[in-house]
DNA sequence: ACCTCTATGGTGGTATACTCTCATTTATTA
DNA sequence: TAATAAATGAGAGTATACCACCATAGAGGT
């Protein structure tokens, strides 16, 4: 027995290539949204087996949708579409109730593989996706080796913050910023040289933010 | 009578979703290409009145494709589309011989509209697109607002290297590059803080590089 | 000829980033 | 109980970014 579904994307093409390949695998497909309040409209209405969204969609991102759901306990099970290979996602898919994590880029016959997954209760996340995470990247293995307070420091600087700004909205003195910035420095292994550390935040900002 | 056509897209779905749509459109396909070596091969041989190309693809881009058919002389019509909105492809559109230029995120009737364009020997992009391009966003009329000396130490900044190694590559006094460097602050109205420009540079770095 | 823009570069000064050394407190762990 | 890591912070100093003011030289337009 096929689970329903309903699929929400804002890209009228990837919403269509997804309706069309589900509709030939004959799965019950309940509805189609193009952006995250339709979608939860679709859910609320039909109470889906599971849910097919995409993370980027106006009025509310897939990951908006499923904290609702999550919040007013529909049992519906949310799998994720993404086309960019995004990491917090991985951590929040716990505290979400998420099923499953698909790339957009891969097989078409990953999604039916993913689908019987979440079906027999079991969660789904893309393989290459996975090995990206669990093993981490280089950069992010260094990320891990940093203290909490270096961390929390590290994001505030990718934005554009000066030590003066830090020291202000931390309630810490300039020279502990200054401290922990060293810091940090010696532990990336970054050069000696005057904004390294600014420039590097600013690169690197989307494996911690 | 319609225009025998071929596609290509790295993404299954997207792939998927554009051959339904076409196909349901009565449009004469020729074949489909998951990348750029595969859908310059489906050119040569089929020689389409219009191929249908993704820009990013694997082994072979969509520009790239659309300048060795330019090379090689094939009549063929080149429509890019692509999910992120570039800039630099308006201008290198005349040069490419390029037909059109569509969002994946745009309405499916554009991509008729588009490809009845094209049968007449019109070009035709995508109307925001064009919007977007003719008069710019207020970035980039602020950086055309640059001199070419000032854009080329811009660009240098955003890659995180100072005013002494600018100097120095360029054979000019660092005196110099402070004083466009100031310059510049000016003409895009940036904060008065240490750094601003860098991280200005480094965040809007798509606009320009 | 005059004027403006652009590129070039100097003096001098302030603010910020970063380093080295030293020290205290707290929590955890051996 | 002793040792270690993390967070906090000071003093002193160097390098870099940025500013104000000033000056010269060439290109292009009126």
């Amino acid at each position: 027995m096929k689970p329903s579904i309903i699929i929400a994307d804002d890209h009228p093409l990837l919403l269509r290539g997804l309706w069309d390949f589900l509709l030939e695998k004959e799965y019950n497909l309940l509805g189609k949204a193009s952006d995250g309040k339709e979608a939860l409209t679709l859910i609320e209405k039909h109470a889906p087996d599971i849910a097919l969204l995409d993370i980027q969609m106006p009025e509310l991102s897939g990951i908006e949708v499923a904290q609702i759901c999550k919040q007013k306990k529909i049992p519906t099970r949310i799998v994720l579409i993404t086309l960019h290979k995004g990491k917090e996602l991985f951590e929040e898919a716990s505290k979400l109730n998420l099923y499953g994590y698909l790339l957009k880029d891969y097989a078409l016959e990953e999604i039916v593989t993913c689908l019987e997954h979440v079906q027999n209760n079991k969660q789904y996340f893309s393989p290459k996706l996975n090995a990206h995470l669990s093993e981490g990247t280089p950069i992010q293995k260094q990320i891990q080796e940093l203290t909490p307070s270096e961390r929390k420091i590290l994001k505030r600087i990718s934005t554009g913050m000066t030590n003066q700004e830090l020291a202000d909205a931390l309630f810490l003195s300039i020279r502990t910023i200054e401290k922990h910035r060293s810091n940090i420095i010696q532990k990336l292994g970054l050069d000696a040289k005057t904004n390294s550390l600014l420039v590097w935040a600013q690169q690197h900002k989307d494996e911690f933010l």
